[in-house]
DNA sequence: TTGTACGCGTTATCAT
DNA sequence: ATGATAACGCGTACAA
């Protein structure tokens, strides 16, 4: 504030000060000015007021550096996540940052990749140690030795959208959601079903495709509808990638009348391959997705909402909690809920339905 | 590769070796050991052997704090970002992340937002000056006061999607954009031609919106077009705050026959406006976008493609390149090319085009 | 309540 | 080619 204030740059470089200096403009020693700056007790209030004026009047900060190697503490997030530009983890990052931003965190990304290149940062878990005091996992499924890797180091850790064991969790309950959502379709009276679903042998979203499935499963079971009316496909999180999986369920002998996919980018790629065929939705095929991504509403596409950004909040503050103190009590485990949006891609069999 | 090789975590915590350590395994001194480790010369190539695998040997690896501390350098890249949500941010970060990574930088993330809460930004900027050796500047908009803080700084500085004087940068040429992209429309015949710009009061994207607004004039201009023919607008650069927006300009009394939008986001608003107007595209309203969004596919977007990753990347470029000492000679710029993409989404005036 | 002095783990300088 | 040692800037016993 008072440095923005200052409307005169003056030029030459700008020697920062160091904590030597506001001892000396304050008349105390380095030691009270850390004291004083920190909110210590055991510093007179007269005294505090002669070191903030200094500090202020010099523009100082501590040294990140200096401090981390005294305390042990950076005041870093580490952030292992998959895929920055996905929706749904940069809402997740966004959430968090958001959340630790306040508390004077700092998010450092590690933007890993798919498995291939993921080997890449198993070193860089090692840096990570040294540079972060906590770290927050993203969807990302880790082998055992990286697991393994991340428990050495003993830090807190709080996973979203994944279940590693005896960590800190937040995430939906992907059964509930895959139950939900072909239930909607089995209430509109589908029965010739499709589902794409999220590959299990990817290295992301693992457990979320597994369990999305059972609640899919589930669902179909209680209805009683035989396999033989089930097309079942992989796809890969993303509409490019699923455009060709989703062509193929819909050129096949038994179309479907109906196909939910685990993500709305899937979803999406079956509107694209619908409307390449002529098919209209919801008249000749209702389609389905789960996220409500927020290109959902564009296409007008019934999902099963979550909330993202709301998971990337409650993993910061859990992390805030396991940092002041909450021993290494018990494992706490967050699950937000999910709510069902109905909008115009789906309708009834056999009524034409108006997509607005 | 070691470490994770080794597939016995011991128990206990694991007591991470310093510097010191290795130089007692190695039968060397520290200093060796940090020469050989960094690869620099005046090291015996045995020797260089021994101290490697001494500090393969006790997974060893140094503590960027304390190096940072002596050397000055953080190895660690300031991102200043409005939003992190956004298609086109996650983007740049994206390409920028992947070259540094490869570098063995890492991304500080400030997610500043706009510009009410900037203010917060201001103090961390401090702090920024003592973690990163640079700093990415992304479409984010600053005032005078923030940008003397950073000059203050005197760090290596590269901007994306904004020109900051005197600093590095990166970016397409927005005045050409908006030209191809209104030509485009002429030249199918409409006359009667809505706009959707950004609104040059906003904190992001200023640039942008003003260079954009000043291609499509000069297209007009040429093209000898009346004011009244003409609808403008200022949208917020996404699809939720636009659909009002465009719901404005289909409902006039003179529609335009087409619409162009300064982002995908926004024209696909406008897509959802037409739609629920029952308004058929491009039979009865020709819409076109500019960025080539990831969506924009989806809803068989005509547009103009600008390659976001590969600005990302060269920004990044061109911050290693001003660390590798390529002194304060000139500035430099780098433009990046665009493309016409044509879809669905527009066709001839008076035809009615047919849509995949 | 305040000051002194040491140590955090590394890099850089200088001597050998 | 290698080693000893002094910083880097801060936090914190411990002494006063």
């Amino acid at each position: 504030m008072a440095r923005a204030a200052r409307a005169t740059p003056r030029a030459g470089p700008v020697e920062s000060s160091r904590i030597h200096d506001v001892a000396r403009v304050a008349g105390v020693s380095t030691a009270t000015v850390s004291r004083a700056l920190r909110g210590l007790d055991r510093v007179r209030p007269e005294t505090r007021d002669r070191v903030l004026a200094a500090a202020a009047q010099l523009d100082y900060v501590p040294s990140p550096h200096a401090a981390s190697l005294k305390s042990g503490k950076t005041r870093v997030i580490g952030v292992v996540v998959p895929f920055l530009t996905r929706w749904f983890f940069a809402n997740l990052i966004d959430g968090a940052d958001q959340v630790l931003r306040q508390h004077g965190y700092h998010l450092l990304v590690f933007n890993v990749g798919d498995r291939r290149e993921q080997r890449t940062l198993v070193l860089d878990q090692q840096l990570l140690a040294k540079r972060v005091d906590g770290v927050l996992v993203l969807s990302a499924d880790l082998d055992p030795a990286e697991v393994a890797l991340l428990q050495s180091l003993r830090l807190p850790l709080v996973t979203v959208g994944l279940d590693l064991p005896s960590y800190d969790r937040v995430g939906i309950d992907d059964v509930a959601v895959g139950d939900v959502a072909m239930s909607h379709l089995l209430e509109l009276g589908h029965r010739r079903i499709g589902y794409i679903g999220g590959n299990p042998a990817e290295d992301v979203h693992i457990a979320t495709a597994v369990n999305r499935l059972a609640g899919v499963r589930a669902a179909l079971g209680r209805a009683g509808i035989p396999d033989e009316d089930l097309c079942f496909q992989d796809g890969d999180w993303t509409v490019r990638g699923t455009i060709p999986v989703a062509e193929r369920m819909l050129s096949g002998r038994r179309r479907p009348t109906a196909v939910l996919a685990a993500s709305d980018e899937m979803a999406i790629a079956v509107l694209c391959a619908a409307r390449a065929r002529g098919l209209e939705v919801p008249g000749q095929l209702s389609v389905m997705g789960i996220d409500d991504h927020e290109m959902a509403f564009t296409h007008d596409l019934t999902t099963v909402r979550q909330q993202v950004r709301e998971q990337g909040q409650a993993a910061a503050t859990m992390l805030l909690a396991a940092f002041n103190g909450r021993g290494p009590g018990q494992r706490r485990e967050m699950v937000l809920s999910t709510e069902l949006v109905r909008r115009g891609s789906t309708a009834a069999i056999g009524r034409r339905g108006s997509r607005r």
